[in-house]
This record gives structure tokens, sequence and C-alpha cells, in this order.
DNA sequence: ACTTTTATTATACAAGTGTCCATTAAAAAG
DNA sequence: CTTTTTAATGGACACTTGTATAATAAAAGT
């Protein structure tokens, strides 16, 4: 069962043609494997002999995109040193970019009754990211697991609610409601004359400023 | 169809008891409507004649655990005026012994093939509940919905890595934990001599403090 | 080009799904 | 207690699901 079998290959990229075309025009968990074997021409026993289920197929789509959320993740950490919670620029947030960008895609992640399993990809995807940036920048004395948790849901919160709002605002101005929403947590620690110390950074979404 | 009709209620809770039964031993999405009725002793077609698929029946369960959730929940911010992040009493955070208590119901919820729409509605639950808290303590300047996302999500993230660690601490750890979090984010403002001014509240969880 | 390997097909099966309708029986209304 | 209302039943329908097996055909290996 080499992956390279050229018949394993054509079959695979009928069926991911088939739901894709599917998709645009119902919900996920509408579509049965029957119905996507018919759009491909493929004999649903060879469904069954490459994925167990519909979701299994679409999952495949899944993994590109969290590759992408990888780099899109990074790019901001490397301007990381400039970075003030009061003027954090809007492009720095990267990963509402690439949720824009795929917006088609997530808004089928987000949607009612699909599972949750999907959304616990992107979860642990996104605690991962974070996990591993708050190793670069040493111990933090707290449950690394349970805070990179709490700070990964806490950006997928504002995603959620961006996508139950149909996206329409642009990721821009996400990045502005994020920044005004990590101001007012930190509410208490500026104007305060004479207090101009780095106010840890972006503890809302690694919690590792550049201090201490 | 009144819904006091005494055959309803017989069927409705036949239903629910066969359910109830059946989760004990298998996961909810391998769960059939006929095995339901079968177990029940109700006709498949009566099944379909109340709901429209197993979901709708385990979905009522929830709406009276979200009743208890909305006690749970308000009940620390009684206590509001004494809360400090550096002594916040575990037991306050009574959100965590709610689904401590009902960890068996919640273990389910979010079990992977599960639909998302329970996380939901336990999220859209919790970002009311923060929500109309924020509403007490007056204007944020913040995006109302998008703050409580926030935090709403936060607090959640906390609750899926619980869950994930299949639920081994204590209720009165997990609120240890929590106020460890928040100390961290904060970590830039306390211990800073003469500097001893309410550091807004409980901002992780609802972001409104006892200031100002 | 020929042989070997194996992915795909056609077909069948028992079981569940969602829907419908005529019949039965239990509850509500008088 | 009798009548009226309506929930529940039993049976049937076309359909999807997941699995299995022998036959076919396309690719890989030599």
């Amino acid at each position: 069962m080499r992956a390279t079998d050229l018949r394993i290959i054509k079959t695979k990229s009928a069926l991911k043609e088939a739901l894709t075309n599917l998709l645009k025009k119902k919900a996920l968990n509408s579509i049965s494997v029957t119905e996507i074997c018919r759009l491909a021409n493929v004999n649903r026993g060879t469904f069954y002999s490459h994925y167990g289920q519909v979701g299994d197929l679409f999952e495949e789509f899944f993994r590109d995109l969290m590759t992408d959320l990888t780099d899109s993740y990074l790019e901001p950490y490397k301007h990381v040193q400039i970075l003030q919670t009061d003027e954090l620029n809007p492009d720095t947030i990267r990963i509402f970019h690439h949720i824009e960008k795929n917006s088609e895609f997530y808004r089928i992640v987000f949607s009612e009754s699909v599972p949750i399993s999907y959304y616990y990809l992107l979860f642990h995807h996104v605690q991962e990211l974070i996990k591993n940036d708050m190793h670069l920048h040493g111990e933090t004395g707290v449950d690394a697991a349970m805070l990179s948790a709490y700070q990964a849901n806490a950006i997928l919160g504002v995603v959620i609610e961006w996508s139950r709002q149909n996206f329409r605002q642009s990721a821009a101005e996400l990045s502005g409601i994020l920044v005004r929403i990590l101001n007012f947590q930190f509410r208490g620690m500026k104007a305060r004359p004479g207090d101009n110390g780095s106010p840890a950074g972006q503890p809302g979404l690694s919690g590792t400023g550049e201090h201490e």
C-alpha cells in the first residue's frame, strides 16, 4: 500500500474534489459518504478503505491549514521587542489574518452541528504554539498546560465571537479589539505617572512579555 | 399537545431514563434512536414526534445544568469586595465545583466526537453571565461581546485542559491554578512598594474589578 | 513485455434513518 | 360515564451505513 500508487492518488483527489464542491452547497454534517462517492465516481467500498467517515476526509484539509497557522503565528514574535500594549501594530496579530484568509473553511469548523474534534485540533495547535513560546522565555512558575490552555482558548473565544458575527470585522479591526481587551485587563497599572515599566507584553496572547 | 399530557410525560421520562442508562456503557455518538426506543419500550415514531435526533434528547439534560451553573456563578460575586488576586479564596470559584459535581456529564460534553453545539451552549451561557456582570459595573469602553467572549472562553480553556487530564485535580486545586494564572498575567504590577491599589479584581474571569 | 501485486469494483447483507399513515388506546373535556 | 381529542403504535417505504468477498483491472516490479 505505497502512498505513491497512482490509483490511490487519483481516488483521494477525486473524493476531495467532490467534498469541496458539496461543501459549497450544504453543511458538512448533512453530506453522506454515498453522496461523495456518487459525485466522485468512486466505489463506496473504496472510500471506506481510505477513510472511516466523511469527517476523516475533511480532516485532511485541516492538516494543511495548521501548517499555515504555525507560519502565521511565528511571524509577529520576530518583532516582540518593540511591542507595547498601548501601540500594538494591528498587523502584528497574524493569526486573525490567517483565519480571515481561510474564513470559508473556518465557517465550517465553527458551525453548530460539526463535531468538536476540529475545534480541539485548532485549540491544541494554538496551545502548543503558545507553550513553545513560553519555554523560550524561561520558567513561569505556573502550570504550563493550564496557562497555555487559558491563553489559547481566550483568543479562540474572540474568534468564535467573530465567526458568530459572520466575520464582519476585518482582521485588522479584530487586532485592534484585542489590543483594547488587553489594555482593559491591565487598566489598573497604566496611566500612573512615573510607572512606565513594560506592562507584561502580550499576556493575553502568550503571556510571555519581554521583562524579567 | 398540552405539555402536561400524562402520556407525553411518561414517554419522555422513559426515553431519558433509557439514554441515561446507555450513556453509562457507551459514547453518545454511538447510541442510536432505535436502541433508546428498544430500551424505553417506546415506538420509534413516537421518539421522532418529540425529538429530531438523539442529541435533542441529550440537550434537555443540559438545560437543567445551565440553571445550576447560573447559581454557582453568581455566588462568588457576593463576596467580590474582599477579593484580592493574591489571596483569592479557592472556594470562591464555584464554577469549578459545578463542573466537578457534574463531571460525569461534562466528560461527555467535552468528548471528541460530540457536536460542538453543546460546547456553544456552555460558552454562550458563561458569556452571558459575564456580560450581565459587566453591565453592573458600568461601561468598559471595550466591545462587550468580544470582551466577554475572551474571558468566558479563557476559563473554559482551563476546563478543557482539566477534562483532558481526566479531572484529576480537585475543584479547589483548579481555583488555585487559576489564581496563579491571573497573578502571572499581572506580575508586572504587584510587589511594587507604595502601589497597593486594587489590581483590577478578577479580570481573567469577568474583567470587572471593584475599583473606579 | 510479462508476471506479480494490490487498489478498485460489483454485489450483497443486516442494521439504522427519517418519514408516512391508518389503527388503537389513553387521557382530557363535557 | 360518555364523548372528543390526540398521543402512541405497528407496519411500510426508500434510503444510508458499515462490512465482507469474489472478480476485475490498473499499477509496480522484474
